[in-house]
DNA sequence: AAAGTCATGGTACACTCGTACCATGATGAC
DNA sequence: GTCATCATGGTACGAGTGTACCATGACTTT
């Protein structure tokens, strides 16, 4: 097992001219980005992921154990980002509870190239543990769980109607920016077809 | 190459004892079926076709050639299925354009072991090519194409108001029923929750 | 100064996979 | 009756993969 938490006694090297820990799981888990973006999880193996990240192969071994807890780093990695810039952009915007939901929904479809990459990694990674072994880490369902959630949040605060079934509505929007990224990712629609799309959905439930 | 439409000019052995052409590339694809169902797309060798087929890989080959070749074959042998089960459930029902089309959008739900084995086909098959090459093959794209169009047939025979963007409802409710479907696939939803959701928008839409 | 740990490289092993090649009955054509 | 063609089996080969193993400098600790 790699380092592990390792109580270190030792409080060295902090700032030490070779890559801390952290900046060497950064380097390789960025080369798997990049990996997975032109050749799929398939063109991620070992010999090509040290390659890329400029190390050896069993550097990455060294760092990250063997391919499945590779993968799952890669996994919980992706989801952490995900998280938090699905927080950034909610705290960017002003208390509205419109537009904060907006922006939100937004930040999972694939607008910039971070974000397309950090979506095509989720889908591979998802996609595959969900056929080959029947179902995905828990992280790869944390992030739709919170973002279902942080929707039913922004309802609630938004006084909408009475009659507005708040769960659904919520299942509907998310299931909705699912698809709708998937489609951009598809290349059979743009990022800014499918926003409009959205937010044509949007204002229908503001104004009804 | 394999047998190829061959004009042969023998129209001989129809009836034949041993399984047809046809037959035997039925026996393989369905054993493919059975395979990714529980162990993906990468648990989908010639070896486990051929064990599952009860025939040799040299049979595999010999009907279906390289891999690449067989994936694309099995690709459009679920497109084509997942077509007439469209067209199915659009005849089965009266001439209402509403519960056509609601028939039609369930018609792209998991809710039995057929749809969940082809929806599960089609998103193995289509995010693999997506991710490795890019782009998936033509067939891939032409189901949900085909869906739009579908709904925004039924749309305009229903007779919506005016101020009902057509083209844009098609979009929402195509993209819906995919992200429902796969939230389906992956076990955060079941069947049932999903088409309430369904049914909810569609009241939303023929209400307003 | 010795010893131990950390971070790293190189490499060999066993395995699986796709594919190509060779063989052989059966069936129909001439 | 000979011969080509079809449908099928068996198998060998080369490439690639994940992983385990051994080596070695640089620091820390004692």
């Amino acid at each position: 097992m790699p380092p592990e938490k390792t109580v270190t006694p030792s409080p060295s090297r902090p700032p030490s001219p070779s890559p801390s820990r952290e900046e060497r799981r950064r380097q390789i888990l960025d080369a798997v980005g990049r990996i997975i973006l032109d050749g799929g999880l398939s063109g991620a193996t070992f010999r090509s992921i040290a390659t890329e990240a400029g190390v050896s192969v069993r550097l990455v071994q060294y760092y990250f154990g063997t391919r499945d807890e590779l993968l799952l780093a890669v996994q919980e990695d992706v989801a952490a980002r995900s998280t938090a810039r699905l927080i950034d952009r909610l705290e960017a915007t002003d208390g509205s509870p419109r537009e904060g939901l907006r922006a939100m929904l937004i930040s999972f479809i694939p607008t910039d190239d971070d974000s397309r990459i950090a979506m095509l990694m989720y889908v591979s990674l998802h996609t595959s543990w969900l056929m080959d072994r029947g179902s995905a880490p828990e992280d790869s369902y944390a992030v739709p769980r919170l973002g279902h959630a942080t929707i039913v949040d922004h309802l609630e605060r938004a006084g909408l109607g009475e009659d507005v079934d708040i769960d659904t509505e919520a299942t509907l929007l998310m299931t909705l920016v699912t698809g709708l990224s998937l489609w951009v990712l598809d290349g059979m629609h743009t990022a800014e077809e499918v926003i409009a799309a959205l937010d044509h959905q949007l204002n229908r439930l503001f104004a009804g």
